[in-house]
DNA sequence: TCAAAATCGTTGGTCACATCAACGTTATAG
DNA sequence: CTATAACGTTGATGTGACCAACGATTTTGA
C-alpha cells in the first residue's frame, strides 16, 4: 500500500518530486496522507506493543455498554476472525476480560480491566500528541476547519463517521469564505 | 424469549458507528478517507484492467523528460521490482515502450506510445470523475480549501508534494501567509 | 420433544502486495 | 585488466485482509 516514504535519493539531485497532477488532486493528497498518518501511528503505538486497532477497540469498550465480540467487530468494520487475534493480544497484556454471556454462552462479553482504563489513558495522550504532530503546520482554526471539511466528507462516504448530535456549539468553524 | 438481548441496532437500522472520539480526530478521518478514496479510484480503474500506479506512470512519462526506470520508482517513490511489474503491464497493453538507452545500456528509456496518451486522456477523465464525485459534498470554494489545507500538511509530510511554481492562476486560496 | 437451521467465536487457508536479497549485464574506477 | 558499482529483473519472504469451514450453543419449526 504504502509503497515507502523516505526514499534515498540521488545525492545532490533535486528530490524527485510527484507529477503536478497528482499533487492538485485532493483525492490524490488524502490518500498519501491517510497513509502517512497510518504509519506514524503505527510506528508510535509499536513503542508500546500496541496497534491502532487495540486503541480503537479500547475505546469502544470505554464508551460503556457491554459489548460483544460480534458488536466490537461490526461497530468497527473489523472482520470477525481478525478481531479475535486483536482480542488475545489485549488479554494476554491484561487489558481487557472476555467471559462467556450467561444469557447466550456462545457470546463472549469482553471488558476493560484496570490496567487496560489506565492503558487507555496512556493511548489518549499518545494519540493527542500524534495528532498534534500531524497537523503542525496548520493553527487552531485551520486545523477546525479542515475537519469539519473531511467529516463532511466522511459522512457521505463513511456512514459509521456520523456524529450523533451535530452541535459543536460555535465552536463550529466557518468554513472562511470569501477571505478579504 | 426471542433473541432480543440489549441488542442496540435494529436490522436496517442506524449502522453501528464509531467512538465518538475516533470521528473528533482529524487524522482518523484522513486515514478513514484516505482507504476510501483508494478503493474507489481502485475499482474504477480495474474496469479499465489498470491501477491507479499505473496512471501516475503514464503521467510521469507524459511531462515529458524521458525517464529510465530508476528515476521513475525514485519519483513515485516505487520499488524497483515492484515497478518492473507495472511495466510489463502497461508494455503489454500497448500503452509503453521500452529500449534501451544506447548512452548507458543498463538503462531501459520508458515512452509514451499513441495509444498510451490517448489512454492517458480517458484516464484523466476518469480521475476528474472521480474527484469530482468524491468532493460532491463541497462547493468550489471548499474544494480549494481543502486542498490547500491538505497541500500543506503533505509539504511537511511528504516532500515529493511539493509544488515548484505555486501559480495556480490565482484561484488558491491564501489560508495563512505567515509560513516557512 | 426433537431435529434442522442459524449464530457466535475460533481456526486455518488463500490471496494480494510491499519489502528485500540475489543474479546477469553493463559501466566506471583504479 | 580487474574490481566495484549501478541497472533491471527475478524470486523468496513476511504481513495483513479476506473467506470458508468447524465445534459449541441457541433458536426455530414441525
Amino acid at each position: 500500500m504504502t509503497i515507502t516514504d523516505p526514499r534515498p535519493e540521488s545525492p545532490s539531485g533535486p528530490v524527485s518530486r510527484f507529477p503536478e497532477e497528482l499533487v492538485k488532486s485532493a483525492t490524490f493528497l488524502l490518500k498519501r496522507l491517510g497513509f502517512a498518518a497510518k504509519e506514524r501511528a503505527m510506528k508510535a503505538y509499536d513503542d508500546l506493543g500496541l496497534h491502532p486497532y487495540h486503541h480503537a477497540i479500547l475505546l469502544l469498550l470505554d464508551e460503556g455498554s457491554r459489548e460483544t465480540q460480534g458488536s466490537i467487530a461490526d461497530s468497527l468494520g473489523y472482520d470477525r476472525g481478525q478481531l479475535v487475534g486483536l482480542l488475545d493480544e489485549l488479554e494476554t497484556h491484561g487489558l481487557i476480560e472476555r467471559r462467556r454471556d450467561p444469557n447466550d454462552r456462545r457470546r463472549h462479553l469482553v471488558q476493560l480491566t484496570p490496567d487496560g482504563k489506565r492503558m487507555l489513558r496512556r493511548l489518549r495522550a499518545l494519540a493527542r500528541q500524534i495528532e498534534d504532530e500531524f497537523l503542525a503546520p496548520l493553527d487552531e482554526e485551520e486545523r477546525a476547519n479542515l475537519h469539519a471539511l473531511l467529516l463532511r466528507l466522511a459522512e457521505k462516504h463513511e456512514p459509521s463517521c456520523a456524529l450523533g448530535s451535530p452541535e459543536l456549539g460555535g465552536a463550529v468553524p466557518k468554513i472562511t469564505p470569501g477571505r478579504s
